[in-house]
DNA sequence: ATGAAAGCGCTAACAC
DNA sequence: GTGTTAGCGCTTTCAT
């Protein structure tokens, strides 16, 4: 039999839809009888209403969205961190993205659009441009770089840049390489700033020819990585603005011959839990990324509710992780 | 300005609804120059239709469902797996939970209802109670034992626990506790069987009193694990049904005291990243969790083009992957 | 080639 | 206390 609506549990309780409706939705001004039968019916047939058909009518549901361009490893400690913070409330999880890579560019208002009210607000990651209204509550987590001010939660990029670089010029490191991210993300540029001040900071200048720029995916970045390491006075070092592309720069490090850290050190960004299975282990700087989830679902709830939340542009400590790929430069060394 | 809909489009174009509809919807019977003027209010107005109303109109979409427990790290890698397989086409992924623990007894059920037509297939990942009839395609991965046949994806459930068992055996190890996982999945039952057999296989009995259960979540396996480690005659390896439970055990381990592994040697099941992550890394049985999902993937997508996939329970083979977690018994130590 | 109208499942006025 | 009705945004006959 199809999927059982509200008009069959009428039908069995012998009543009208909308005193279903009332049921259901704990309107008062219903007789105990009446809802008793009701109640009834709707656990005989197992019915469960419809989000679709209800979200159509109402402009509100318990559900929060969390929009992501893709399901990779950092969107996937976001959900985590999303799931944890909810554990026991009654809202419902829905995580979206379009197959095709990235959605392409806009796909955040695409992905809101479509979702229409389905959601009562949602958690962007790592949107590059939304006009801020969509309807409902939003929140971005390490959002673009941009006029729209929407509330934000993100890392301390620019410390943590400063922290890797560090490490690198500490264990003696002149000639360091940096591969960026997506340019479009505040995070990105962060990044890059960290890098250019550890470097001043240091004495030390940066090469043109050592910046390229990828866009945060391990395949993207096998192109400015190759490029990087061909170059005929290459880096010993080389700080990539996230860990994928860390762990892509030293799959083209492996393919050319070298080895990590021996010939080369490789820093990354994120921590995410893949960092610690590369080998060698990725050295990087740790973001709380579930704890980034934990306070974005924080500031969305308090919207949803109508409540303004005390801040709204939160930024949260990062820290250096020292693991295998990264030692000191062979220059340096005795 | 709110959102905007067809009937906006229409306006701005000066056609009826119908004629937007066919134009979107890629219909002929519609004039060069309507079409053209029709696609210019499109994306002039930025106009994106609605899944919802559509969902709730036709009875297919192309949009993807994975539904699940929660997310947490099995779930995240199978997110993961599923996007990998959809990259580069046109379908949409909509990974869906309820925050409160586990959804409740037969929540793919009620997610199943709850989404309606708004997804045209899904993917079910460990479920428990399923009724056949949804209305769209279904595969499960790692399934629950019982009746109702929907196609499936899992792991080599026996072999894995087997390896796992035999790994501890020959470390040493006599007195082996077992902490299973939900009783009602199918992946848990074969693990139990896997280490019964190889612990007869190694003539090895079982003592009843070192076999707990969990339900693969870390905190649950807190109390279990407990019992198991205080008991007088404790166990000196624990075999953990998967690595949430391993973990939860090593927590409880570091609390009592013990030292992993000189006291007490742990193996767990999946080899989720973050069973690198521990201290000491966890040694595991690696089941190809992303796979998994590029199968079930696969599967659904045949379903979904209503073609009747060849096989339709796939098993993935699964290997030991030796870390920190395991010694020799301290009893045949030099 | 185009439009009017019905209807998907539900909720919310408003009537009785 | 309960039922009738309109309508959310869309697709789809069926007329015109």
């Amino acid at each position: 039999m199809g999927r059982v609506t509200i008009v069959d549990v009428a039908a069995a309780a012998g009543v009208s839809v909308s005193t279903v409706s009332k049921v259901i939705n704990g309107r008062d001004g219903i007789a105990g009888s009446t809802r008793l039968r009701v109640q009834q019916a709707v656990s005989e047939l197992g019915f469960e209403r419809s989000l679709v058909a209800r979200s159509l009518r109402t402009r509100r549901t318990h559900v929060i969205g969390i929009l992501v361009a893709g399901f990779e490893p950092f969107s996937a400690e976001i959900l985590k961190g999303a799931a944890t913070a909810l554990t026991d409330t009654d809202y419902e999880l829905l995580a979206y993205t379009a197959a095709s890579r990235g959605g392409g560019a806009g796909w955040e208002r695409r992905y809101l659009s479509r979702l229409g009210a389905l959601i009562g607000g949602a958690v962007l990651v790592t949107p590059s441009v939304v006009d801020a209204d969509a309807g409902v509550p939003l929140v971005t987590i390490d959002p673009h770089t941009g006029p729209v001010d929407l509330p934000s939660v993100s890392s301390d990029n620019l410390t943590g840049a400063m922290l890797a670089t560090r490490h690198l010029i500490e264990l003696g490191h002149r000639r360091i390489g940096f591969l960026a991210g997506r340019p479009d993300l505040e995070s990105s540029r962060a990044r890059e700033a960290g890098f250019r001040q550890a470097m001043a900071d240091g004495g030390l200048e940066v090469d043109p020819d050592l910046v390229r720029v990828g866009d945060y995916r391990r395949e993207a970045a096998r192109a400015p990585a190759t490029e990087l390491l061909s170059h005929r006075s290459r880096p010993t070092a080389v700080f990539a603005a996230n860990d994928l592309s860390a762990m892509g720069t030293m799959d083209v490090a492996r393919e050319l011959g070298l080895t990590v850290p021996t010939d080369l050190s490789v820093v990354g960004f994120d921590d995410i839990p893949e960092a610690a299975v590369t080998t060698p282990g990725l050295t990087t700087v740790h973001q709380p990324i579930q704890q980034l989830a934990a306070t974005a679902i924080g500031l969305l709830v308090d919207l949803m509710d109508e409540m303004a939340p005390e801040q709204t542009h939160v930024q949260l400590p990062v820290s250096l992780v020292r693991r295998g790929s990264t030692a000191r430069a062979l220059e340096s060394r005795s």
